[in-house]
DNA sequence: CGTATTTCCGTAAACGTTTACGAGAACACA
DNA sequence: TGTGTTCTCGTAAACGTTTACGGAAATACG
C-alpha cells in the first residue's frame, strides 16, 4: 500500500542505499541522483516508516508524557495541564518528536506503566509530573538510566535529571508579604495533605517570610487536606477554631481555595472582607469566583516549551556541540491582585 | 543493555522462534518448555520491544488523539479535554495501546501533522476532536482508507466512521422549553462563529423549540461570535439592541456566556434577576460564577471511554466475532440547574 | 602515463520481532 | 512392521530502515 524505499529504489533503478542516503541529506550522493530521488519521493509520496527508523536506530523519537489525576478531581481534571501540554507538544514537534500521554488511575501508582513505557522502548524520555517529595518513579529511571525530566522537583534523584518548577517558595513569602503590608498578623496557610513536594516548599516560603516579620509560626494555623474542593471545605474551619483565629488565609490550591470560601461562607465569614485570601496557583476559576481571587499565575505555555528544550538539552542525540547538560530551573510567579485579599 | 529474545534464546539453548511462540501463546509449544521461557524472561527481565514488534506486524499498538486549542482560547484551554482524555487513555491502556497527542497551533490547519502521522504509520488509527462542519481531516483520512474515530459529528465523510456527540440540539431544545415554561417568549441563542458542527446543532434545536411553542424565530435574537470570553462580550450586545430585546440568552459555550454575563453587568442588567442564562457545555467555571450558572453537563469520562470502544470495535484487529462495526452514538446531557435562569 | 585521491554507489548486515514451512520424533492404528 | 497423525521445534524469511565497507569510475597530481 504505502511506498517503501524499495519502490523507490525500483522506480528510479538505483539500490535502496542511495535511496536512504539521498534523502537523509548524506554528503556521499551525487547532486543530480539527489534531486532524482527527492522528486520521486514526492511523486510516489514516500514518507519512511517510522517502526522500520525505530528498530535500526534504536529511538522512537517518542517522548511520554506521564500524568496522574489526583484522588478526588473527579470532575475536570488539571485546568493546569492543557497548556503545559500544548507548549511540550509544540516544541517537541519542532524536532519531529511525538508526545505520548500515559495516565495512571488516580491514586494508583504508575510504577507499572512506566515500566511498560521503559521496557518495551516506547519512548526514549519521560516527562513526569505531579512529582512527589520522595518519588519512586524518579528513583527507576534514575536506577534504570532512562533519560527523563520533571515538571516539579523533588527529593529523589539527586542533581542528575532536568526539572523545572515554579517557585512556590518564592509565592509563599510573597504572599505574606503583602498580607502583613496589608496589616495582617495572623496568617493561615492550607496546602494539600498529599506528598506533593510543592506543599513543603510553599510552607517553607510561608514560615520564612513570617520569621522575617517577627511574626511566630503558630501550628494552629497550618493545616492540610485533600487536594480538592472537599478538602478545602473540610480544613478550613479547623483553622478558624484556633483560639486565635486568622485573618487572612493562603491556600496553596485553588480548588482547596474554594472549598474553603464555601466553609467560610457558611460560617458568616466575607471572603475579601472579613477574610483576606490569597490563592497559590491561579486557574481560570480564580478570575470568575466571587470575590474574584488574588493568585499567583505561572505561565504554563512557556513552560512546557522550555521542559522540552531542557529535557532535548540532556539527551545526547540532541544536545548541541557544548554537549549534553542538565538544567534545572525555578520560575517564578506572577501575583494577579483581585479582590479577595 | 535490555534483553533480547535472542538472549533469552541462548540463555535457554532453544530457538528464538520457540521463545516466541511460547510468549504469545501459541499452542506449538510443548507445556513444559513453555513454562521454562515464562520463568527466563521474568528472570531476564525481558519485554518485547516495540519497534521491533510494530515493524513486523504492520501495527505501532498506538492511536493518535488530536485536538486543536481553539483560537483565542490563550489562557487554560479546554478543561474539556483532560477528563475526556483520561477516559480515552484508560480504555485504550487496557489493549496494550499507547496514546498520542497531537495538537495543532491555534487557528493552524491540522491537515500537515495528520499527514504526517498516517504516512510514516505512527499510529494505527485516529481520533478526530474539535470536529468541524465540514471536515478536511475527515475527508483526508476517508480517502487514505485510514482507521479513525471523532468526537463530535460532522458532514464530512459519511457513515463510514464512529463518532460519538453529544446532544446539542436536545439541550437547545431542553433550554428553550425550560425557558419558555419559566414565562420566556424572548430568548436569543449565541454561538461560536467557527463552522463548528455544534454550533449548527444547538441552534437546530433551539429553532425546533420556539416553532413547537408557536414562538417566531426572530434572527436579531441570534448571533455568533469568537469562541471566546472576548466573543461573548462583544456579541452580547448586539442582541440587547434588537427593537424587541431579550428576557433570556442561551450560550453555546461557557467562555462566551462570562464575557456576556460581563457585558450585561455594563449595561446595567443582572443576569439570574434582570436576564435569564444558560450554557450548553458546563464547565467548573459554571459552578463557580456568580449567579452560579444553569448548564448542560456531559460525562465526559465515560464518552472518553466510550469512543475508544467503538473505534476498536472499527477496527479488524480489534473487532469482536461479530466483525467490524461501525458505531454511531449521540450522548444526552444532563441539565444542571443553578441560580442564572 | 602511472599513481593517488576523490566521488559515487551497490552490497549486505543489522535492528528485534513474528510466522510460514518443513522436518524429526513420538505416537496411534491397522 | 508400515503408514498416518500429532506434537514440538528449528530454520529462515520478512517487515523498512540505516550504515559500514568496499569497489568502480572519475579526477587530480606528479
Amino acid at each position: 500500500m504505502a511506498s517503501s524505499i524499495h519502490d523507490l529504489a525500483r522506480h528510479l533503478n538505483i539500490s535502496i542505499g542511495t535511496v536512504s542516503r539521498a534523502l537523509n541529506g548524506r554528503a556521499d550522493v551525487n547532486a543530480d541522483t539527489r534531486q532524482r530521488v527527492l522528486e520521486a519521493a514526492r511523486k510516489l509520496n514516500y514518507s519512511p516508516n517510522q517502526s522500520g527508523r525505530s528498530l535500526r536506530q534504536g529511538a522512537t523519537r517518542s517522548i511520554a508524557f506521564m500524568l496522574q489525576p489526583h484522588p478526588g478531581d473527579q470532575q475536570y481534571g488539571e485546568p493546569f495541564f492543557i497548556p503545559f501540554l500544548t507548549g511540550l507538544q509544540a516544541r517537541l514537534a519542532e524536532h519531529d518528536l511525538d508526545l505520548m500521554v500515559v495516565m495512571g488511575e488516580p491514586g494508583q501508582y504508575q510504577q507499572e506503566r512506566l515500566r511498560r513505557v521503559v521496557e518495551t522502548r516506547r519512548a526514549d524520555a519521560v516527562v513526569l509530573a505531579n512529582t512527589r517529595r520522595e518519588d519512586d518513579r524518579i528513583d527507576y529511571l534514575s536506577k534504570a538510566g532512562f533519560p527523563f525530566a520533571t515538571l516539579g522537583r523533588s527529593q529523589s534523584g539527586g542533581d542528575t535529571y532536568p526539572s523545572l518548577d515554579i517557585d512556590f517558595e518564592r509565592a509563599g513569602d510573597e504572599a505574606v508579604d503583602r498580607l502583613v503590608a496589608r496589616g495582617h498578623r495572623r496568617i493561615a496557610a492550607i496546602r494539600p495533605s498529599l506528598d506533593l513536594n510543592f506543599g513543603y516548599l510553599f510552607l517553607d516560603g510561608y514560615r520564612k517570610a513570617l520569621k522575617r516579620h517577627g511574626i511566630e509560626v503558630d501550628p494552629d494555623l497550618i493545616a492540610d487536606g485533600f487536594i480538592n474542593e472537599t478538602g478545602g471545605y473540610q480544613v478550613t474551619p479547623q483553622v478558624m477554631r484556633s483560639k486565635n483565629p486568622p485573618t487572612a488565609i493562603i491556600f496553596n490550591n485553588d480548588a482547596m481555595a474554594l472549598g474553603g470560601c464555601k466553609a467560610l461562607a457558611e460560617m458568616g465569614i466575607k471572603p475579601g472582607h472579613d477574610m483576606a485570601v490569597i490563592v497559590i496557583v491561579d486557574t481560570p476559576l480564580c478570575r470568575y469566583f466571587s470575590p474574584t481571587l488574588t493568585a499567583f499565575r505561572p505561565s504554563l505555555e512557556p513552560m512546557g516549551r522550555r521542559l522540552a528544550e531542557m529535557l532535548l538539552a540532556s539527551l545526547p542525540a540532541f544536545a548541541g556541540p557544548e554537549g549534553t547538560r542538565i538544567i534545572r530551573e525555578v520560575w517564578p510567579l506572577e501575583l494577579i491582585a483581585r479582590e479577595s485579599d
